[in-house]
RNA sequence: GGCCCCGUGGUGUAGCGGCCUAACAUGCCACCCUGUCAAGGUGGAGAUCGGCGGUUCGAAUCCGCUCGGGGUCGCCA
């Protein structure tokens, strides 16, 4: 090894040991006589001096520049007192080098690599080798590395085994836009990179394994966010001989554990609070609720039913609800906050949003004119709120009062700094419908996945005559500070309610066949019980790491646009290779 | 596909019709300097303002198109 010792490491300890070095130089201080580097490596920054008396190791010093690599040798020592720097982990040491190899010179680079400055995404992508010698940059790429390491090693340590699956597998149109792979050995067909190993690993179930679970990459052609990238990891896992409460269990040790040790703040709660989706859904309007906040939805249609007020009273009549936040202390809200949230509630689909701050002696509230005393008495009594508080309130249809109140909690919690740093809100969702219709498509759909069981008591739903969205699953969602970390269900383990299920989604016998055929096939034989998780590690990461950006948490990620910056691709690829592969391109697209 | 925002020396920003033959910070280069840790000091090099076209006596500054990037809705679990 050209090295012996990491930098980072160096302690008071270690004074007196003689210790080869190498690695980057992260700041040089060249003094005329005395010359300071701060040399990085992979594990931290250590101070080495320089002085006159050792004249080739001083030329050597003088000569480099940022970013060049060297190796030392030299002895550890103590520095004084007054020198002694607490901000750095190796600040109380420092190295004096007895020789110094310029193992290799560097460019100047295109941005700053000792500082924390905010770079040109696009820049730092295509330098993303550059990127990534960044402290904070690499933090997170090693805290990533801990994390998942720490998901294998407890998994292994509950006989689970870790099962490789196709990435070229079968196309189907269901859900996300598949990424496509043509075949040479068949022009014209194609194979799809997988949106998850689902049917896969259903299948090792099938195959008798009993606890499997991977670290799997999944792939979805469409357009990115913040938070959604082409191409996501998944702890994806799957057991059979299980119930829900079982994969639960399981799987809240694990992340209480990862949280615990690797999370910047505290759990909020544990066990992990249970919200029943439809509960979820009136208190926040949203599956997957931020719990390091208030700021619940109250339900105030009641008393409003016969209003004067026809945006209220017209909305229930029309089947709407009217649901109100209430806002501790904020009764002086600026003008400029309520038209914001109001603009934030009309992007939610809403008409308006309505306010009554409950200042003393007169309201603040330009509705109140339209409602009685005693309806103005309920909406406080109701909501709980007092002199000084404002109340939000949409009425509409249960899907927009949903959004809109949703995307307003959302802003007050934020604006309010309501929302506590370093906490992690753990919960769980359950008790999704099986199914949800689809207006557009005139049929139903999987809320979850097509595979997704059911509890014996929904089953007359599910039968003909019956309402089969009023069946109950046996799906189960971890949120985190609203987020969705991971989804999960216990899967159907039976041909026939399989076929049953797809045939409300508006499968044909042959569909099934042609797309899900391996799989009713399977459930001929013995199948077992069986259910699992797919858990987002990429948004895990984030939350771990505080940041917004899923970018930040991929070595080399994509940029939004698509496209990678780093490598130049996607690509034209050659008339040859077009040639063997039976595909002919449209004259529209660029050419090779 | 729609909408919003951004694009000025290596980097981050300022300038938003003539005072800009473009400013500031930092980085870079040279010299001085033995205790700094965002070292300090002196001097120097470096951008025609993403591209194209237009308006104007005059454009980094206004308009149109276009390219690149970011965010968001649609889409997506």
């Amino acid at each position: 090894m050209l090295k012996d010792t990491n930098c980072g490491e160096l302690r008071s300890a270690d004074s007196g040991r003689k210790v080869r070095l190498a690695g980057w130089v992260h700041r040089r201080r060249d003094h005329g006589g005395l010359i300071f580097i701060d040399l990085r490596d992979a594990s931290g920054i250590v101070q080495l001096v320089l002085n006159p008396e050792n004249a080739a190791a001083h030329a050597a010093a003088h000569r480099a520049r940022i970013e060049w690599v060297l190796q030392v040798e030299g002895e550890v020592r103590n520095r004084d007192a007054a020198t002694v720097n607490p901000n750095m982990a190796t600040g109380e040491v420092e190295v004096v080098p007895t020789t110094v190899s310029i193992l290799n010179e560097a460019a100047t680079p295109p941005f700053y690599i000792n500082e924390p400055v905010d770079v040109d995404e696009n820049l730092r992508l295509k330098f993303r080798y550059l990127d990534l010698r960044r402290p904070e940059v690499a933090r997170v790429i090693y805290l990533r590395h801990e994390v998942v390491r720490h998901i294998r090693e407890f998994l292994y340590a509950r006989g689970f085994i870790e099962v490789e699956t196709p990435t070229l597998i079968k196309s189907t149109p269901e859900g996300a836009r598949d990424f496509l792979v043509p075949s040479r050995m068949r022009p014209g067909s194609f194979f799809a990179l997988p949106q998850s190993p689902q049917i896969l690993k259903q299948l090792l179930m099938y195959g008798g394994v009993e606890k499997y679970f991977q670290i799997a990459r999944c792939y979805r052609d469409e357009d990115t966010r913040a938070n959604r990238v082409a191409e996501h990891t998944q702890l994806d896992l799957e057991m059979a001989f299980v119930d829900q409460e079982d994969v639960m269990a399981l799987i809240e040790e694990l992340y209480t554990g990862i949280a615990q040790k690797f999370g910047s703040g505290s759990l909020l709660q544990a066990p992990f609070p249970r919200i029943d989706y439809q509960d979820a859904m009136n208190r926040y309007g949203i599956d997957r609720p931020d719990l390091r906040f208030g700021l619940e939805f109250v339900d105030i249609a009641e008393p409003l039913r016969g209003s004067g007020f026809q945006v209220f009273a017209g909305a229930l009549q029309a089947g709407g609800q009217i649901k109100a936040i209430r806002v501790l202390g904020r009764a002086d809200m600026t003008r400029r906050d309520i038209d914001e949230l109001t603009e934030i509630a009309r992007s939610g689909g809403a008409k308006g949003l309505a306010y009554i701050g409950f200042t003393p002696g007169e309201l603040r509230s330009p509705i109140a004119k339209f409602l009685s005393e005693t309806e103005i008495a309920s909406i406080k009594t109701l909501t709980g709120a007092e002199d000084g508080d404002m109340v939000f309130i949409v009425a509409d249809q249960p899907a927009v009062v949903a959004r809109a109140l949703h995307e307003v909690r959302t802003s007050l919690g934020q604006r309010l700094g309501l929302i506590p740093e370093g906490v992690l809100a753990f919960a769980w969702v359950t008790g999704f419908p099986l199914l949800e219709w689809h207006p557009d498509e005139q049929r139903w759909d999987a809320t979850h996945n097509p595979f997704c069981g059911f509890p014996e008591s929904s089953r007359e739903h599910l039968q003909p005559g019956g309402d089969p969205g009023k069946a109950a699953s046996f799906q189960y969602d971890l949120v985190c500070n609203g987020a969705e970390l991971g989804g999960g269900s216990i899967r159907i383990s039976n041909r026939a309610d399989q076929e049953l299920v797809f045939s409300l989604m508006g499968h044909s016998p042959e569909q099934q066949a042609d797309r899900f055929g391996v799989v009713l096939d399977a459930l001929e034989y013995g199948a077992p019980p069986e259910g699992g998780v797919g858990a987002g590690i990429d948004r895990l990461i984030m939350t771990l790491a505080g940041t917004e950006n899923i970018r930040d948490v991929i070595a080399f990620p994509k940029a939004s646009s698509g496209s990678d910056p780093l490598m130049g691709s996607p690509t034209p690829v050659d008339a040859g290779q077009l040639e063997e592969l039976g595909l002919l391109l449209k004259p529209s697209a660029p050419q090779a």
